[in-house]
DNA sequence: GAAGGCATGTAAGCTGTTACATGATTCT
DNA sequence: AGAATCATGTAACAGCTTACATGCCTTC
């Protein structure tokens, strides 16, 4: 899904800034599965202005710089609907700690045993983070919302029950990485 | 992890060719935490071997056409240990599908159900797909396959047990999308 | 006084994807 | 005959990230 229409379904939610836009997409209900940049964000509202898709209106703050706030037009709201009945491409998944610990026999254990504890943390913050802003009213973020608690429970179950048997593994193996990393 | 480091990684597990370094990161054991495609592999290749990370050999065929076989050489296996080494950077995960589902109001409740159900299959054969072919032996490779299987095994739990209850909440809503759909 | 949040934008650069180009062989 | 697999590579293009540029206000 590209920056665009990200742009149009965080909009579609209520009017925003680009500013706002960004903080709902990094921080906010989006954070787990969508990720957009100011320099994605500022040009793709801007090609969107000229399409007709959103308009604007600029606010005055005290204190504080302008804003330029966005709203949909009809006819974005329509090239959302379209886009969001379109089939949706294939999920993204990328992980290098994955990788890391696909390979872990060239690490030594400690730095393996600091990946995953660190990873398990993560995971702890993630889903208390999770739990307390979950006044998700509307049935798709609750869904959406319960996926995601479902899923980082499962990974971090996963990690705390299976750690130690790695790490025992590690040990009583070969050890590959003595030999090549003192070298 | 760019795709060089991805490279030296695959090479670090035995020799391969370009081809095959694609093919086990897009349908091996890589394939659902790392992608590459050859525009990127090719390239990658190249340039590790100006650097001295690898070596090549050409390799004839009968039938087939002849292959460049790479090799990690000594200076490609201690710069990839110093990657694998480093703090991995965070996990990325962008899911149109779970965007499409959080704005499911504005959806016929069909193409929701339509979309869950293809998801639901899809995380059903991929597990059946990973049970199959889980003769991994070493320890790093079998945590990571097993990491795969609990949050694949969690999400399709979650999907199977939550299709109908998001269904049936969407039908009794006030079904946003049929005034825009069909103006 | 420094750091961080609010607020908008641009530009260079990196990276990767898609499509193209080529060609033999084997399977259906 | 046509499709798929093996095999390598290039080039155009798209997209996003990072850093830069600016500036005020509030909190520590």
């Amino acid at each position: 899904m590209d920056a665009k229409t990200l742009c149009l379904a965080v909009l579609s939610r209520g009017d925003a800034s680009g500013y706002e836009i960004r903080k709902q997409v990094g921080e906010g209900p989006f954070q787990h599965f969508q990720k957009a940049s100011y320099g994605s964000i500022y040009p793709a509202l801007g090609k969107l202005h000229e399409q007709g898709m959103v308009a604007v209106r600029e606010e005055e703050q005290d204190g504080r710089p302008d804003k330029k706030v966005y709203s949909l037009t009809a006819t974005g709201r329509q090239h959302l609907l379209a886009m969001l009945a379109q089939p949706a491409g294939e999920d993204t998944y990328r992980s290098d700690f994955l990788t890391q610990l696909f390979f872990c026999h060239m690490l030594p254990p400690e730095i393996a045993a600091a990946r995953i504890d660190s990873r398990i943390q993560e995971y702890r913050d993630c889903l208390q983070h999770m739990d307390q802003k979950c006044a998700c009213a509307a049935p798709g973020p609750r869904f959406v919302h319960g996926f995601g608690q479902a899923v980082y429970s499962a990974a971090l179950t996963y990690l705390e029950t299976n750690r130690d048997r790695l790490l025992s593994e590690l040990s009583s193996s070969p050890a590959a990485h003595e030999g090549d990393a003192e070298r």
